[in-house]
DNA sequence: GTTCCAAGAATTTTT
DNA sequence: TTCTTGGAAC
């Protein structure tokens, strides 16, 4: 058979391909394989090789379980597979790939599972998902009844409830432990926030909704039991799983429980890229993870990177060699360059936002699209003055993290009423969609939502239910609409019509800038027609959100050029030629809000070392002079002089060209005005600070 | 009970 | 600066 497809890798990536996989031998018998893959080590690629390699050597695709971090990254996956499966099956590659239909992300695989298994774990396969938010009111609704939302000394917001919850469910970790590591603030009302828990996950599964922590935490209890373990775990020959340095305890348990032996098991990632340890994740789980087993887990280590240039890779190599624990791996490359990576000072957040412009548009001069070129930054706002002068500029872009689309309250009441159709016990959805009306406020709308939760046909309950007193005819058109949906008469995505008429009257009356809001309801139109169900479109847009922002500049088409705006975050396992990072300062990177442990030190560290690696030959870290904070309105805006991270002591300046940005007074000052001498000045004044 | 207004608080990263 | 919350008027 030909293997030619594994010529162009290198002998450790082949290594990490072919393991067990040898022809005639039963493929189960094999160790479990960890694949240590450094920054632009060709993980993805080599990943994809290896579920091609086994399909290629006669594994059922249907029993191929493969776990990545986003959907993006399963869809580019399979993508790939199959290319390299065709290079040896040719056209029936497709079809055997076609069949690798699991492979997704922890929570959407999932929530499939769980709608498969739920007559057998007394759950409703009708269950709805829960965002963030969602969850986030739903416990604001808890918090009000048990009487927290008005107690003498302030009780924890929402937000920060449920991220603590959150926390000890994926960390499966007690509340104690968990308050005393990361909320020691919070920690005098530990029994209050039991008891909130407590009450909390009641009225989840009175409502038949579940949490995205719920997704994991069903499939690991289902999991504990054995005779499930036994089944499902039998359902996969060969479980692969991506990132593995950004799971959490949680996810490593429902793994193990699948695979206690650790057969046909691989996981890839890369312990210096993890950062998503606000999430749970933890780096133990990689660090760990050979010795869980008897024989240890194989091996492998993929240091040689193909991506980025020599120098480039210097400056990364010396940011993350201070690191205090990992698997010690120097990448290297024979990709040689004279270009330094550029350190740029800049007088403030305004020149940074010029200094990218005018390096991204002399690279598209000279060439480059603008798409081959991306602007990271650690926190979502911070790309806005950038934005500000793209839009000024005309430069199309497009902004990865932040604020999602679904976040936009008008987009929000619209799925309200869909999840309120398909799961009439859907509290948050219901709430919200009453005080929609005018004359309902909150005790109108749990009047009528307690009525609904007793009965055994909610349904019915909501169509004999008395008007609230002052809700008039608005009323009546709201139980219609929801009564003639409800019967899925119009079909989907037909339905949608029907969505939109009860809610612009709405729309219009609540909103002073309603008609851009409109044209986000039609997008989501367009977006639900995608989808085969109503069920279906919920769910995917809740476990996978779209982050397209309709921002000033529009939305470029697809086919246009665009520049990237990313969240380092958001910015995992991407490439660009040109990259360029904002406010590399101490109090951004490291945030200063989290430099409280050491541990949240060494993650905001690797955050930068991500940040770098994805330069593959210029790279630009701006670090502006002057960096402004919005604090306490008590203390108003104010600004500080910033200092260069931590991260690049004095001793590693030999690994950057380091610029001053505008260049000098002297120079292409045409337009000079009484300001910008003044502003010169103080440039020069922080450029002393370098020398 | 609802709505409006003012004061106060709180700001990361995401499935 | 925006969002939330609490209080007061309707």
């Amino acid at each position: 058979m030909s293997v030619g497809y594994l010529d162009k890798l290198n002998p450790e990536q082949r290594r990490a391909v072919e393991h067990g996989v040898t022809d005639g031998r039963d493929p189960t018998s094999t160790r479990p394989l960890l694949v240590i893959a450094g920054a632009g080590s060709g993980k993805t690629n080599t990943l994809a090789h290896r579920v091609a390699h086994l399909i290629v050597n006669g594994a059922d695709p249907r029993r191929i379980l493969l776990l990545t971090f986003s959907r993006r990254a399963a869809a580019e996956m399979a993508r790939r597979v199959e290319r390299i499966a065709g290079q040896v099956l040719g056209q029936s590659a497709s079809v055997m790939t076609d069949a690798l239909t699991w492979a997704g992300t922890f929570h959407g695989i999932g929530a499939r599972l769980l709608r498969d298994y739920a007559p057998e774990i007394g759950l409703d396969p009708a269950f709805s998902i829960h965002d963030r938010e969602d969850s986030a009111d739903l416990m604001n609704l808890i918090r009000h009844e048990l009487g927290f939302s008005s107690t003498q000394s302030r009780f924890p917001a929402k937000g920060t409830c449920l991220a603590i919850y959150s926390r000890c469910v994926n960390a499966e970790m007690g509340i104690e432990e968990v308050l005393r590591i990361s909320y020691p603030w919070c920690a005098g009302w530990t029994a209050e926030l039991r008891q909130l828990f407590a009450a909390y996950v009641e009225a989840k599964q009175r409502q038949n909704v579940l949490d995205y922590d719920d997704l994991l935490l069903y499939w690991a209890q289902m999991v504990a039991e054995p005779a499930i373990a036994a089944e499902l775990g039998g359902r996969f020959d060969h479980v692969l799983v991506d990132e593995y340095q950004d799971t959490n305890r949680l996810q490593s348990s429902i793994l193990l429980a699948l695979k206690p032996g650790g057969k046909g098991l691989t996981v890839v990632g890369d312990d210096a890229q993890s950062i998503y340890s606000f999430r749970a994740a933890t780096v133990r789980n990689i660090l760990d993870f050979p010795a869980q087993f008897s024989p240890p887990a194989e091996i492998v280590t993929l240091d040689r990177n193909y991506r980025s240039s020599q120098p480039i890779l210097a400056a990364a190599n010396a940011v993350i060699e201070l690191a205090s624990e990992r698997f010690t791996k120097n990448l290297w490359t024979d990709r040689t360059s004279a270009d330094r990576p550029r350190l740029v000072a800049v007088r403030d957040e305004a020149d940074q936002a010029r200094y990218v412009v005018e390096q991204v548009l002399a690279n598209r001069e000279s060439g480059m699209s603008l798409k081959q070129q991306a602007v990271l930054f650690r926190t979502s706002h911070h790309s806005g003055p950038l934005e500000v002068e793209l839009t000024r500029r005309n430069i199309p872009f497009v902004k990865f993290g932040g604020l999602k689309f679904l976040d936009a309250s008008h987009v929000k009441d619209l799925l309200a009423l869909l999840r309120f159709v398909q799961n009439p016990r859907d509290r948050v959805a219901g709430f919200r969609l009453m005080q929609l009306l005018p004359g309902v406020g909150p005790t109108s709308a749990q009047r009528v939502l307690d009525r609904m939760s007793e009965a055994a046909d909610p349904i019915g309950a909501l169509l004999e239910a008395p008007a609230p007193p002052r809700a008039g005819d608005e009323w009546q058109a709201f139980v219609d609409a929801i009564a003639q949906l409800r019967t899925g008469s119009a079909g989907w995505p037909a339905e949608l019509e029907r969505v939109r008429t009860w809610y612009e009257p709405h729309l219009d009356r609540i909103y002073e800038d309603a008609t851009t809001r409109k044209a986000d309801l039609i997008q989501l139109e367009q977006i639900a027609a995608g989808y085969p169900s109503r069920e279906k479109f919920l769910t995917e847009l809740t476990l996978d959100p779209p982050d397209a922002t309709s921002d000033q500049a529009g939305v470029p088409l697809l086919d246009e050029d665009y520049l990237i705006l990313s969240t380092i975050h958001s910015a995992k396992g991407q490439e660009w030629k040109s990259t360029f990072v904002l406010n590399v300062v101490d109090g951004c990177i490291p945030s200063d809000l989290g430099t409280g442990t050491t541990a949240e030190i060494e993650e905001e560290r690797r955050l930068l070392y991500v940040a770098m690696t994805r330069a593959k030959d210029s790279l630009h870290l701006i670090v502006p002079q002057r960096f402004f904070t919005h604090q306490q309105s008590a203390t108003g805006d104010r600004h500080v002089y910033a200092a260069r991270t931590r991260f690049i002591p004095s001793a590693y300046l030999k690994h950057f060209e380091r610029r001053s940005w505008p260049p000098t007074a002297s120079e292409q000052r045409t337009g000079s005005s009484f300001n910008k001498e003044v502003r010169i000045d103080i440039g020069a004044k922080m450029r002393g600070m370098w020398r």
